[in-house]
DNA sequence: CCTAAATATTTTAAGTCTAAAATATCCACA
DNA sequence: TGTGGATATTTTAGACTTAAAATATTTAGG
């Protein structure tokens, strides 16, 4: 059974040869979906609310979890460094979207949250957002996105 | 095979925001599985090699391409911006590693290609490279490998 | 109590990335 | 032959990112 030709496909994987072992390839792969989407995302992100994807992903861990986050808990789940976490929240509570606050028991620590300007600036754009990504991922059938999912929780647990 | 929707629904709304979050969970989970290769694999390159992965991502393009790209062509096969090669790019000219050279019969566009010493460099870096990416992928079988890459391909036909 | 190690965060320096503007060149066509 | 639009690349400004250093605080052991 013969792959369909693809000429003008231009990514990452346009570099691979026959000896390349599978792991590689399917890694490109991975990796050319995951930047294709992100590219799109950014640029809708910009164009229709006039900003980031690292602001959006800040907020939107903000959303799930009313109580708040401390910075450190934001770094992982954002999986981004601490440091950068910093900035950016800095940024968003000089926009008003979040406040930093301490924590009386611990001196070290603070906790952030969305502002209610937050909560609505955020719920304008998941509402968008998540338009957009069905708009990228809506094709698959039912239950090619189970069997997507289940395969990709089998890469994390090996990571 | 696959059954195109919701015979049994009760409530098209409340499938259709079903669907939706999958999208989404989908989409976040094949982020989380893409930083993590390229958090692992950016630590490895700097450790190992002390080099960063775009300098490795822009050279394994032109290993493949014994007669080099243009700046254009490596821009769309790394998918990152053009100005972006160009930075890149500048540093490897300085470092040695790849050169470029203007085309008689288009002065606007270059020609970049790797040197020899940028050939042995990546060479010594790719088969480590493979052997990491396989550390990470390597426990997933053949047939779950074979459907990744399937499922994924109709994932990028669709964007 | 003291102090060293651990923890939480911010700051810093350097590299990466994008979008947009600036350059330079090519091409179509009148 | 000019000339305007298209193409290829670089430059610029600003945001993001990381690793590592710096700061501040807590915790554990002696």
């Amino acid at each position: 059974m013969v792959v369909p030709v693809k000429s003008l496909e231009l990514d990452h994987e346009t570099r691979l040869q026959e000896d390349d072992h599978h792991s590689v390839k399917l890694w490109l792969r991975l990796l050319t979906c995951s930047s294709m989407i992100e590219t799109a995302l950014r640029t809708a992100l910009r164009e229709s609310f006039d900003t980031t994807l690292p602001r959006f992903d800040l907020l939107a861990q903000l959303e799930r979890s009313p109580d708040g986050l401390t910075m450190g808990q934001l770094s992982q789940r954002m999986m981004v460094s601490g440091g950068n976490v910093s900035g950016i929240a800095s940024q968003l509570v000089k926009e008003g979207l979040i406040d930093r606050n301490p924590v009386p028991d611990n001196r070290r620590t603070f906790i952030v949250k969305l502002t209610p300007k937050g909560r609505r600036f955020f719920r304008k754009m998941a509402e968008q957002h998540e338009q957009w990504v069905i708009s990228m991922l809506g094709q698959l059938e039912s239950d090619e996105v189970e069997q997507l999912m289940g395969l990709l929780q089998r890469v994390k647990q090996g990571l």
